[in-house]
Parts: C-alpha cells; structure tokens; sequence
DNA sequence: TTTAAAGTTTACCCATTGCTAAAATTCTTG
DNA sequence: CAAGAATTTTAGCAATGGGTAAACTTTAAA
C-alpha cells in the first residue's frame, strides 16, 4: 500500500531529448570560456572540470551527437544554437540558485558549491519559488 | 583570472570514503521498506526504484562491499551500524528539504521530485538555513 | 626553419549503473 | 510431496564517465 510508484531515478535518464547534468555543466562552462578568451580549448575544459583532456574529449564527442556543440579535429570548440540556448538556460537558473542561497544566509562558498550540485535538480515551479523569495529578501 | 580552482563535479566521485547518492537512496529505502514489512527483498528496491532486480543485487553487492548492508545468499538484505547510521541521516535530510520546499510554497507532487534530486547535495551549512526558515515559516 | 612545447587524438584500461536471458534456489500450493 | 510460481543469481551486453601511455598536430621559439 505504500510503495505506490517506482520513484525514477534523475540521473542519466533520457539521451538526446534531455540534457544531462554534465552536458548543462559543459555548454555552460563553454559559453563562459568563449567570452573570456574568444575560443574554447579542450584544455581549458579540463582545466575547469579537473578531469584529464582525454575525458573532456570524450564528453565533447557526446556533445557533438547530441547537437550541442559543432567541433574539427585540433579546432577549438564551439556551441551550436542549441548549445548556447541550454547554456543560457542553465547559466540562469544557476544563476537563481546560487542568489537565493545567499539571500536565505549561506556563505558564499558553500552557496557556491551547493548551487552547483543543486541547480540540476530544480524544477521550473521550485525556481520560481526561489526567485520570489530573492525579490521578497534582499 | 576566472579559472581559478577546478571545480569538482559532485557526482560519482570518490569510493569508500564518500557514500554515493545511489547508497543513500538504496540505505534509505532498506531501513523504509524493513520498517513497513520486517524484511527488505531485493524485488521490493527493484520495484521502489524501478530497475531490475539483477541491477539491484549488483548494487547491494557494492553496499555490502562497502560495510552499510549484509545479506547471504537469496536472503533478505538487512543494514550494518553504518547503513542504519546513514539511513538516519539521510531520511532526516530529505525530510528537512522536502519540508523546506512545501514551506517555501512548492507543491507537494513537485517537492517531492525535487527533494529527491536536491537532497544529494545540500551542505550542513544550507540544510541548517532550510531549518530555520522552516521554524520561522509553517 | 627546424625543433621543442603544447595541445589533441587514439588505443587501451577500469568502475558504475542500466538491461535481458537463462539458470538456480526458495516458497507456495494443489 | 511434487509442480509451478516467485525470487535470486549468473553470464553477457551497453553507455557513461574516469584514467594512462603514446602517437599525432599545431604552435611557438631559438
């Protein structure tokens, strides 16, 4: 009477329709290199995520699959349209997140870090909730 | 002068020393369906969590592995000191973000989808501001 | 310009988390 | 108790996300 549905499991679910957690966190860090310094390496990824240039490579791979990201061999990689829509999206709702942190009292490194983990996992109500609450407190 | 630290991503990173999301969920669903029905099968996780119960078995093969269950052959799976221990934990955890997200206005159907995502990654710092605000609302 | 450094790619490895099919065991019921 | 149902286990497959070592390109410097 109680297990009523199987509760599914957010990580890796879908492929090309939704985009994983590390593919938000790519495009978004992308999109970020791009202004910074014009074009985005496989080493500045790697740089960024602490992970090798090996792995970054494999994830642009994917990216570049699932239409996020148009890359050449040793050219420097670029978001599509749909990457820096999803860049966008998430570069904002990270955004929302880290700002209601704050305004809820946390520190600034933990928001930070905390953000990072939670924006993920926030549904579009639940970020309106928090945009409320940041124009309500400061 | 923005690349600073490499941030390290929250998922799947360490082994023994850190519990997975994926342990947590598993430890928290154990000590639950042990509480409501005196013995925790794999076929309950398995219809809990909506995977099969091979993937199921291989995952409490790693908890037991790594110290938080114990279970014999095509017995029922029961958790160590330690799994009891983070069961705790991370019951009160959810509990204290679901609750946050209902008092923050959230609807109960989308709280809990979001608790779930969320839970994981919520410092003692932010899930004491949660608290608070929790007390201070209804 | 040639060479060395930097960056990228390829070829391997591993663990995790999912699956199906089939074998083994335990439970239930006729 | 024997047969069938339910459950668990084993064997094998796949995708993701991590690694190293070594080869290959490109860039920079002497």
């Amino acid at each position: 009477m109680n297990e009523s549905q199987p509760i599914k499991r957010r990580h890796r679910k879908t492929r090309a329709d939704h985009a994983s957690e590390l593919a938000e966190d790519y495009v978004e860090a992308i999109a970020e290199i791009s202004a910074a310094k014009e074009v985005c390496r496989a080493v500045d990824l790697a740089g960024r995520f602490g992970v090798s240039s090996v792995t970054v490579n494999r994830t642009i791979a994917r990216l570049v699959r699932d239409g996020y990201v148009t890359t050449q061999p040793y050219a420097p990689i670029e978001l599509t349209d749909l990457g820096q829509k999803l860049a966008r999206q998430s570069k904002r709702r990270h955004e929302t997140v880290f700002q209601f942190l704050l305004a809820l009292g946390v520190s600034e490194s933990v928001a930070a870090i905390d953000a990072e983990g939670i924006e993920h996992h926030v549904s579009p109500e639940t970020l309106r909730k928090f945009q409320a609450y940041i124009e309500r407190h400061g």
